[in-house]
RNA sequence: GGGAGCAUAGCUCAGUUGGUUUAGAGCAUCUGCCUUACCAGCAGAGGGUCCGCGGUUCGAACCCGUGUGCUCCCACCA
């Protein structure tokens, strides 16, 4: 067979991608269609869908790489594993989107079409880009059930998310109501308070003149006025009061006086209260109830009335009396210049401060009063902090997040969930013309709502034929959400089915770090109350991911790589391998491309073991008559000591993935192959150039490779799979393969081993420092209270260090370099000239350190409080390290001491 | 303003109830090798006041306090 000189991940990946496809590997039995879990455990897992603005980026690719890995070693372990792949509608993020591609593509504005009309554009470009993402994932070798891909607006997800708002209205828990909300004012929709982020900037602080009214004007003064400061000079024509602590002295004299608004002139009346901080600015305030939160309780509390002077897209409305029709940034400017012209303005500073920005528009978010649909939080937030606290819900890594987790449940405040959108559920209310409000599945169901509250049997005639307007609205898009691990599953259309029964609570999910309010949360508040099920037993939050100067990976820097062109670089396995080699879990993740060079480096490594092996099999198949087999103790020790150096490695892996500790998991993987199956035993078994390996001793590589490559395969499944193939001709696949129990480790063989892989590193470390060529042989003498140790070790020695002999305990009758290893001292003997200084730094250096050890142990040892204090196994072995030492410092001293 | 987390080699990080640790790995660096699987490799080496200070302890990278520097979350100071 042809093989190619390094790995090439391309078509192969392909290749395997399509055959576990057509041989059904991931799909879980549709158990409500007949199908029957064959008693096997489920272990099931949702995927956080992915919105449909776009394709994937890194973050993904680290959340759907950890799944991949937790579903495929559970799928190996037996269990009936179940992912579900989907995708988010993502309401507000996709319609931006898509009115943006109609303006620039096709010169449309969403005003001129009609909603049929945009959701027909919207569903176009979900089914792109819903596309796009389906083939990344299944790029990067996720083992989702593709059976069971699902959308957050499929039909009957839709009419789960309608079901629920009905069911929590009548609940009394979804109310409809003017409050504050967050505005976006490109978008022209409100938004929760967790769409807002906010970030510090550079602002200005105004110092604006306002006259004290002329009919009361205080006494023997000149002109007079106060001065306030503000921010938001723009907001002054909806000033309805002024406002200073009633303890300031400064503003004492204006009780019940009247001050004027500039510009406009309003006369507007002093009131005091004890929320204005009287060393802030010039202690005196301005209230604007329409467009300041304090304003506005300020404005509730003494029954202010409330002036809006932006229109719904951030311009200035006809309230505001000038500027009408003007950006609010760009009448802000106008008005101080106005101000400035006419000597009101006193000044102008910078001052730090903190904006609310749309998260998905990036526009300052406007304080708005608005009538909105409301969830009440609170009795859905009690049993989510309980699902937690209780650690019915484990959150991994738990000390850094349960805390804010508590937090948010504990102050939570109401959910604002209608958005003034298109794309997404439609609220279900309607309106009759009086303005009344019925909520329904269905119009009929609103309607029969209407006659039943209208007793009166005329009314209820008129109920059915007056007309019933339905909500605009749309709901916001985590109120689809956190549905998503029931509704996958039917579980609020069809409530018991079997799916939903078999499969529910998941086992674990996988996500970023910053959903935890807006998704983690409320899908364990909506699991408590449709299943009074936690929806999950895990939660696994990832790090973001940044660049390699720590920067947010975004369009704007160009630092966020393309996932197909890395998969198209590097191979998929070496992009799941690079994001998960160093990406503990909760930690960011400083992406560095060079990350993926490893992991192809680690392909190519795992290649050429392959190549090696079936080089060996060719060769004997070859030899099998000519050649005799000469391998007896030393091979079988190589196979002995991998073998329980394997199984103490998978005991370690298993303790690592069950805490969700996957990079290390990993890292302990990719060394035991490099290392250990490599770089030690495969160089131990390898025969004599020529010679043929022993048939018994091939095939035990080849199975200790299996294991290898099954313990790997989660991490890595495309190339494990193509050289569990190539290795020999199998009938099973590796992604199905189930793994043998855990045999526990032999420590006399670890011993051993590393008492081998010791002396020949400091035989190679001797021949270094001295210049031995590697081809130059030499002749081993080793001192040894124990020669017999070395009946199974002195061929592959020999063979490491290229000696032609080893003697022991004997006279090298010649001049030597000396070393020590394992307390025993090694002359090795050559025909090159021995550089005695060279020799001496090394063996110096080795000495100064053992004599500063010796020191820091004894020190311990003759400490009565340590051996009083300390358990006893613990000085048990600070005197065997004692022992070792000076055993080793003995030996060294007489090295020198000859030298 | 409140809360959380982090600080260990040039870089990225391990170090799981304080004791095989005068501290480990990968990458990077240096030295030597075209040794018949792999130069995307092999064999080695160098490199650290475990952020500063104080405390607890027989013993601290680890526990406590404090300072400094980063990061994140929450919050209505114009």
């Amino acid at each position: 067979m042809e093989l190619s000189k390094n790995y090439i991940p391309g078509a192969t990946e392909e290749k395997w991608y399509k055959h576990w496809m057509s041989k059904k590997y991931f799909k879980s039995l549709p158990v409500s269609e007949g199908g029957k879990p064959d008693g096997r455990l489920a272990f099931t897992v949702v995927i956080p869908p992915p919105n449909v603005t776009g394709v994937l980026h890194m973050g993904h690719t680290l959340n759907e790489t950890v799944q991949d890995i937790l579903v495929r070693k559970a799928r190996m372990s037996g269990f009936n594993a179940c992912w579900v792949p989907g995708s988010d509608h993502a309401s507000i993020a996709t319609e931006a989107k898509v009115v943006d591609m109609l303006k620039r593509e096709k010169n449309i504005d969403k005003k001129d079409l009609s909603r049929e009309e945009f959701l027909k554009y919207a569903f176009e470009w979900k089914e792109k880009y819903g596309n796009i993402i389906y083939s990344q994932i299944a790029k990067l070798g996720c083992s989702v059930d593709w059976d069971r891909v699902s959308f957050t607006m499929d039909d009957h997800y839709y009419k789960a998310v309608i079901k629920v708002f009905v069911d929590l209205y009548r609940k009394g828990l979804i109310y409809r109501g003017a409050r504050m909300i967050n505005w976006d004012p490109a978008a022209k929709t409100a938004l929760s308070d967790e769409e807002v982020e906010y970030k510090d900037v550079t602002g200005k602080l105004y110092y604006i003149k306002y006259a004290i009214d002329g009919t009361q004007k205080a006494k023997g003064q000149e002109d007079p006025f106060i001065v306030i400061a503000t921010q938001r000079p723009e907001t002054i024509m909806g000033d309805v009061a002024v406002c200073a602590n009633p303890y300031d002295e400064r503003y004492m004299h204006l009780k019940g006086e009247k001050v004027i608004v500039p510009l406009i002139n309003k006369v507007v009346p002093v009131i005091f209260d004890e929320y204005v901080d009287k060393d802030f600015g010039t202690g005196i305030l301005k209230i604007t109830p329409a467009h300041d939160i304090n304003d506005f309780n300020i404005g509730l509390k003494y029954n202010l009335p409330v002036i809006d002077t932006l229109n719904d897209d951030g311009t200035l409305s006809e309230a505001a009396q000038i500027f009408i029709g003007e950006d609010r940034f760009v009448a802000r400017k106008k008005i101080v210049e106005e101000l400035r012209r006419k000597g009101l303005l006193v000044k102008e500073e910078e001052y730090e401060t903190r904006l609310g920005y749309s998260q998905r528009t990036n526009v300052v978010a406007e304080p708005k009063i608005s009538t909105q649909w409301f969830v009440k939080m609170k009795d859905l937030a009690q049993p989510a902090l309980e699902a937690v606290t209780s650690g019915k819900v484990t959150i991994h890594p738990n000390e850094k997040f349960n805390a804010t987790y508590k937090y948010w449940l504990e102050n939570v405040k109401d959910w604002c969930i209608s958005r003034q959108l298109w794309w997404g559920q439609q609220i279900p209310a309607w309106y009759d013309e009086e303005g009344n409000v019925y909520v329904g599945e269905t119009e009929e169901e609103a309607r029969k709502e209407m006659s039943n509250q209208k007793l009166p049997e005329r009314e209820m005639l008129k109920a059915e034929s007056s007309k019933l307007t339905r909500d605009e609205d749309v709901l916001d898009t985590w109120f689809s959400s956190w549905l998503w691990p029931i509704e996958v599953f039917k579980g609020i259309t069809e409530p018991d089915n079997a799916d939903i029964n078999y499969y529910y609570p998941t086992s674990v999910v996988v996500t970023g770090q910053d959903i935890i309010f807006f998704w983690v949360a409320r899908m364990i508040m909506a699991g408590m109350e449709y299943k009074h099920e936690k929806p999950f037993s895990d939660v696994y939050f990832t790090g973001m991911v940044r660049d390699k100067l720590g920067r947010k990976m975004s369009k704007s820097l160009g630092n966020s790589p393309d996932l197909l062109l890395l998969i198209h670089e590097y191979g998929a396995d070496a992009v799941r391998f690079g994001i998960m080699i160093s990406s503990p879990a909760g930690n960011d993740l400083l992406f560095d491309e060079s990350s993926l060079e490893q992991g192809k480096h680690f392909n190519n490594k795992l290649w050429n073991a392959m190549k090696l092996l079936k080089m060996w099999e060719e060769g004997s198949k070859f030899k099998t008559e000519s050649s005799e087999p000469k391998v007896g103790g030393s091979g079988e020790f190589a196979i002995q000591w991998f073998q329980n150096r394997l199984n103490e490695v998978r005991g370690e892996v298993e303790v690592l993935m069950s805490q969700f500790r996957l990079s290390e998991a990993l890292k302990t993987i990719y060394s035991l192959i490099w290392d250990d199956y490599c770089s030690w035993f495969l160089e131990w078994i390898k025969p004599e150039y020529g010679k043929a390996v022993e048939q018994d001793v091939y095939e035990k590589a080849v199975s200790l490779f299996d294991e290898l490559l099954q313990i790997l395969h989660p991490f890595m499944p495309f190339i494990t799979e193509e050289i569990y193939h190539l290795l020999k001709e199998r009938k099973d696949d590796l992604t199905v393969k189930q793994f043998d129990p855990l045999q526990p480790a032999e420590k006399e063989w670890l011993l051993l081993g590393n008492k081998l892989k010791n002396v020949i590193s400091a035989i190679r470390d001797a021949r270094n420092k001295n210049n031995l060529k590697p081809k130059e042989t030499v002749s081993l003498f080793i001192e040894t209270n124990d020669p017999s140790s070395y009946d199974l070790l002195k061929d592959i020695l020999a063979k490491q260090i290229n000696a032609d002999s080893i003697e022991f305990n004997k006279d090298p009758e010649a001049s030597c370099i000396m070393t020590v290893a394992e307390s025993e001292k090694i002359y090795i003997k050559s025909d090159v000239t021995i550089d005695a200084g060279v020799q001496k730094e090394k063996l110096t250096r080795d000495l100064n350190y053992l004599k500063g050890f010796l020191i820091s142990v004894e020190k311990k040892l003759s400490n009565d409080r340590f051996v009083q204090n300390a358990r006893p196994e613990v000085i048990e072995l600070e005197r065997k390290k004692k022992q070792d030492a000076e055993e080793k410092i003995k030996v060294i001293e007489q090295t020198l001491s000859v030298l």
